[in-house]
DNA sequence: CAGCATCCGAACCGATACTG
DNA sequence: CAGTATCGGTTCGGATGCTG
């Protein structure tokens, strides 16, 4: 979707709202990211786990192939949501979290997950 | 996504999460549903403006094809999120709602949408 | 007005293979 | 262990055209 594009979502045309009218409508940016696959399991784990190493998150999001993880993880670290942590060490460690940004987005997030989840 | 396949997210493996564990692994059905092009929009516009014809909806969204929007209203059906309400008139008219199920989520996708937005 | 059928290009996902 | 490169299959979206 591309930005500045007036949908007319956000101005009164035949549509009347009287009430409180926020615009959804450019959900671009952070709502495409998080769509995509494994993307939402990653955010929510390290939610609740915290600092997580590549290969947890791949055995615990059952995650296919281990490209598509990669390319998820450089995607949530360009929205900003999530920060990769390198150590020198033998063998070699890295470690994802949530920047405050991501822990925003976990925390709005979860009532939502919890209901579609039983749902 | 294929339904019931255990992704190990939720068995205590090397994570060790001893805090609240929920799975948000399998999160297939609505997730995947509200995941596609418009179906957000559709959503929060039938949340904020109740029942809303189709054409409407076609202007609101800058719905680019026509097709588009009948197979998500239709998928937002299948998950019993949205209500087709049909009247016998001439010319034809057709309504399109919230059911309580999509209440809730607009609810709690709310907070969600309002903090991407100006993020 | 409301909505489906179809066809084509784009995006996405999965598998395999190969580096630091 | 922690990734990237590549490629084929599948799914999604956009455009057009046609029905009730």
């Amino acid at each position: 979707m591309s930005e500045g594009e007036s949908c007319g979502c956000c101005s009164s045309s035949t549509v009347t709202s009287d009430t409180d009218h926020t615009c959804y409508c450019p959900v671009d940016g952070i709502i495409d990211t998080i769509s995509k696959k494994h993307a939402l399991p990653i955010v929510s784990v390290l939610g609740s786990n915290g600092p997580t190493r590549y290969n947890e998150l791949e055995e615990v999001l059952g995650v296919t192939s281990s490209s598509l993880l990669s390319t998820r993880l450089n995607e949530l670290m360009s929205e900003g949501l999530i920060e990769r942590q390198s150590f020198d060490e033998i063998p070699p460690r890295v470690e994802y979290l949530l920047t405050p940004d991501g822990e925003e987005l976990e925390r709005r997030l979860k009532p939502l997950l919890e209901w579609a989840d039983e749902a």
